[in-house]
RNA sequence: GGGCGGAUAGCUCAGUUUGGUAGAGCGCAGCCCUUACAAGGCUGAGGUCACAGGUUCGAACCCUGUUCCGCCCA
């Protein structure tokens, strides 16, 4: 074999395997397979965005699960794209304008979304270069973008169809308005920002009320109490004149259940143009809306005087001027929570405005039944909970958007009759008077494109090969901070227009946060970027870091000596693998036929088929961290710290070419076969290292994924290595706590406990010798020897001969301590089997396992203390 | 205000479904460059499972309450 470094270079090997396997096309999936489909929809990343921890997680796990998928025979599809992330992807170049001192009007919207489209096309790559470097087995050749044709096609039949049924309406409404963005926004874009404020008491003639915002005084047509609140009932109904900044107002008092008595005064100002609430008890009470603050954040025309302001100084100015007038009773800090655009984290402006909006009771009920039924299980279960608790409060969706870059309503409006139309295709004309017409200058929430990415990306409305072949998709993996936002109205408009679940799991992860907890963001300045981290560690370590902190529930907290650990676990196979091919010389699998398996190799085949089915096991489940650590617990500590060590004494033997011919096979099989396994975490040095040991097939990617079996399992194995890998342990712990230097061959006698053992030991006795670096003999009828140490394995009776070797003060030391431990575990025991109640109320099987626990650790203590003697007795008496 | 989750070794976390004297990684201590690997080997120390009650023969695990921390919704 070539000779190959002693540590893994992961530069070597990432990019030339993934160019390898692409060029091979073994991501891509053909929907006339007649293969099992397993199909997975990305969650598709804003197309201005590059890779994070999220991203890394998330696409990781995908990948985890395609990967294994694809190996076990699936015709297996992971169908990539982008997302046109309407505000994030305007800002983009509203900032690049911006920087060449341009606003987005100096080149008008067909300019600027022809820029936009520029910008994409140049930029846009980013992230799927980056998801690449990930190794992400997407079907690349399918890859889609939500303002492609087809899915543009996808959201105006959508769009028109919900139309059609009723289901989309328009409505002059209070809606989420960012002053900053220009734009509508849904009730989920708007995020919660802890600010203190000043609650205000103002007197409104008779009445006192506090509120945070003074400035929409000015928009105020109303007073409103609970409707049995006893101190306001003679107010309600009258009209108050109250003296105010701009003389005498008039204003009705209403009740109105939505007013909490016990907060503030028990009053409140209604203002119906500024306030949600307020707009409702406005409509329930008839009262006018008066919008005193315009779109730009600035005070309109009805406010008067303070026209122009900006909101919130005019808020300063109002309460100096309600304080000139006497009119300010007291102001009180307040600290809460105001609603805040989530791209650009303004204050929003609850204002009224035309929009349209999605009808989603009917459509939420079916997307709560499929959940219910189990038609889609979401995993971890707890997420049910919240999914039902937003699904059956949810409120209508406002799906228009005041930009420029999206999908444009398909609604055209006559210049001439003033007629609207809704059309799938684009109107030239009226088609009721032929005058000219007008589109809607209104986009589309982004979500309600992406909401239809399970099907819209396989082809629909067409009825296509692959909507047949992959739609349900198997699973969405996904973050819970797009569960409403994304799964749930994929599942809605899902059900509708397939009639069937998009996904039969979703799985859901948790945040990626640093190592402290806290949540990763630029401004906190604790960003990890992953791809420093692949440069630095590899990737594969990176990606089996994510998948072992992946545990369910819970957010991960990265900390880069993680990274690092499983670093030196990549390495570790490595040079496991290159002990393996170095020592193939003369390789001949024929060789191995005439001998019968030893019982090491028995046992760690055994292992390896224990490992698989927990690793199948644990993915099935989602349960990504056990799968993780399943493997790295057997690849270091079952292969390379037992197995390896035990094999070598047979590749080094020259005088039993059987036998190492044995060990060769076994080695190359055991090895290989971990390397599929642990492929679909770390794919690249799996591939590289399978490629170069026996194997068949042209890639690990396409080769079969371990699969238990009742006929591997080699109980009586794993319990016959047991007390070998006992007495080894033990006189090894005698060496190291009695400091007899390793260089120092030690003589052990081993008393067993049974003549099958006896038997067994005797055959492994090489072994023993060879690993605990000792001279081994089987003696039966041993008594203990002068001045030796003691220790007792799976009941048989080891002794360390130390005469000669060392002092004996260490070994008395370490004889005492496990004294000491057997007399605490008789104790214990004791105090357990005496009392009655634990006797006739455990049951018999733990009852008898307990006394049998209690009787060896009894005969224990007896054979530590004769031990003990002996050494007191020959250190004083010698 | 309503809901969800968390508190287990110095650190980061498994384990809680199905109750039977607690596991991993990192870190720490001792010994060792033994020809796969010092990104390594061998050995070891380290935990009243947040607190208080309850159920049970028996509780990290089930129930109730408390404290602290995080998140979501209004």
């Amino acid at each position: 074999m070539t000779s190959i470094s002693d540590r893994y270079d992961p530069s070597q090997v990432e990019a030339r395997w993934y160019q390898e396997w692409e060029a091979r096309g073994y991501f891509h999936a053909e929907a006339a397979s007649p293969k099992k489909p397993y199909s997975i929809v990305i969650p598709p990343p804003n197309v201005t965005g590059s890779l994070h921890m999220g991203h890394a997680l998330n696409n990781t796990l995908q990948d985890v699960l395609v990967r294994m998928k694809r190996m076990d025979g699936y015709n297996t599809l992971w169908m990539p794209g982008t997302d046109h992330a309407g505000i994030a992807t305007q800002n983009v170049i509203e900032r690049q304008l911006a920087a060449e001192g341009r606003r987005k009007e100096d080149l008008g919207r067909e300019a600027f979304v022809a820029r936009v489209w520029k910008w994409k096309e140049e930029s846009g790559r980013t992230i799927i270069t980056q998801l690449k470097r990930l190794g992400a087995s997407c079907d690349w050749t399918r890859e889609r973008f939500t303002m492609d044709p087809g899915l543009s096609r996808a959201v105006r039949e959508v769009f028109v169809r919900l139309w059609e049924e009723g289901l989309i309406y328009r409505d002059d409404y209070i809606v989420n308005w960012c002053p900053r963005c220009q734009t509508a926004l849904s009730d989920l874009e708007v995020e919660r920002e802890e600010r203190d404020a000043e609650f205000v008491y103002i007197r409104y003639g008779p009445l006192t009320l506090g509120t945070v915002r003074p400035e929409t005084k000015l928009g105020d047509t109303g007073l409103a109490v609970h409707p049995r609140d006893r101190r306001y009932k003679r107010y309600v109904g009258q009209e108050l004149e109250v003296p105010s900044v701009e003389g005498t107002i008039r204003m009705r008092v209403v009740a109105d259940a939505a007013v909490d008595p016990k907060f503030g005064t028990g009053v409140v100002k209604v203002t119906p143009g500024h306030d949600p609430v307020d707009f409702e008890i406005g409509r329930r009470h008839q009262l006018p809306i008066r919008t005193v603050i315009g779109f730009d954040g600035r005070m309109t025309e009805l406010a008067g005087k303070y026209a122009g302001l900006d909101r919130f100084e005019c808020r300063t100015r109002i309460v100096e001027d309600l304080r000139a007038l006497g009119l300010v009773e007291r102001v009180e800090p307040y600290r809460h929570a105001v609603g805040v655009c989530y791209r650009c984290r303004t204050v929003v402006e609850p204002l009224v405005s035309k929009q349209w909006f999605v009808r989603m009771t009917p459509l939420a009920a079916p997307a709560i039944k499929a959940v219910r039924e189990g038609r889609t299980r979401i995993t971890p279960r707890g997420w049910r909970k919240t999914y039902f608790a937003w699904m059956e409060n949810i409120r209508d969706w406002c799906i228009s958007r005041q930009l420029w870059w999206g999908h444009r309503i398909p609604v055209w409006y006559c210049d001439g009759d003033g007629s609207m139309h809704v059309s799938r295709v684009d109107l030239t004309e009226c088609p009721r008077c032929g005058g000219a017409v007008h589109q809607d200058t209104d986009v589309l929430d982004t979500w309600f494109s992406s909401g239809l990415w399970p099907f819209s990306t396989l082809g629909w409305p067409d009825e296509t090969p692959e909507l047949s072949a992959f739609y349900p998709t198997s699973c969405l993996v996904t973050g819970f901070d797009i569960l409403f936002f994304w799964v749930a109205r994929m599942m809605m408009l899902g059900l509708k227009f397939m009639g069937d679940v998009p996904f039969r799991d979703v799985y859901i992860h948790a945040l990626v946060r640093d190592a402290e907890g806290q949540k990763m963001s630029k401004s906190r300045g604790n960003v990890i970027d992953p791809l420093l981290v692949m440069d630095k560690y590899g990737t594969d370590a990176f990606r089996f870091t994510l998948a072992a902190l992946a545990a369910q529930g819970r957010d991960i907290r990265l900390a880069e000596e993680r990274v690092e650990g499983y670093r030196n676990f990549a390495n570790k196979l490595w040079n496991a693998a290159r002990l393996v091919l170095a020592n193939l010389d003369g390789y001949d699998p024929k060789l191995a036929r005439g001998a019968a398996p030893g019982l090491a190799e028995r046992w760690i085949r055994s292992r390896l088929n224990a490992t698989a089915g927990a690793v199948r096991n644990a993915l099935d489940g989602y349960r990504f961290n056990d799968a993780a650590s399943a493997i790295y617990q057997f690849l270091w500590h079952e292969f390379c710290d037992w197995y390896l060590e035990i094999a070598k004494r047979a590749l080094y033997a020259t005088d039993a070419p059987a036998e190492r011919a044995r060990t060769q096979q076994t080695l190359v099989e055991v090895l290989e076969a971990t390397l599929r396994l642990l492929h679909p975490f770390m794919p690249f040095i799996t591939e590289e290292l399978w490629q170069r040991l026996p194997h068949r097939g042209a890639s690990i990617m396409v080769a079969p994924y371990p699969r238990p079996s009742r006929t591997k399992a080699d109980p009586a194995a794993e319990r016959d290595m047991q007390p070998i890998i006992g007495i080894i342990s033990a006189v090894r712990n005698i060496r190291s706590e009695s400091r007899v230097p390793p260089s120092v061959e030690l003589t052990v006698t081993v008393k067993p406990a049974s003549k099958p053992q006896a038997d067994l030991l005797a055959g492994a006795l090489p072994l023993i010798d060879a690993l605990a670096r000792c001279a081994a003999t089987i003696a039966p009828e041993a008594t203990r020897p002068a001045n030796s140490a003691f220790a007792a394995v799976d009941s048989a009776e080891v002794f360390v001969h130390l005469a000669g070797v060392v002092d004996l003060a260490a070994e008395r030391q370490r004889l005492a301590k496990e004294l000491k431990k057997a007399e605490d575990e008789i104790r214990f025991l004791d105090g357990k089997l005496a009392r009655p109640e634990f006797v006739e109320r455990a049951p018999a099987e733990v009852v008898e396992r307990e006394r049998g626990r209690l009787e060896e650790q009894r005969r224990l203590r007896a054979k530590l203390g004769d031990s003990l003697h002996s050494i007191i007795e020959s250190a004083s008496g010698g």
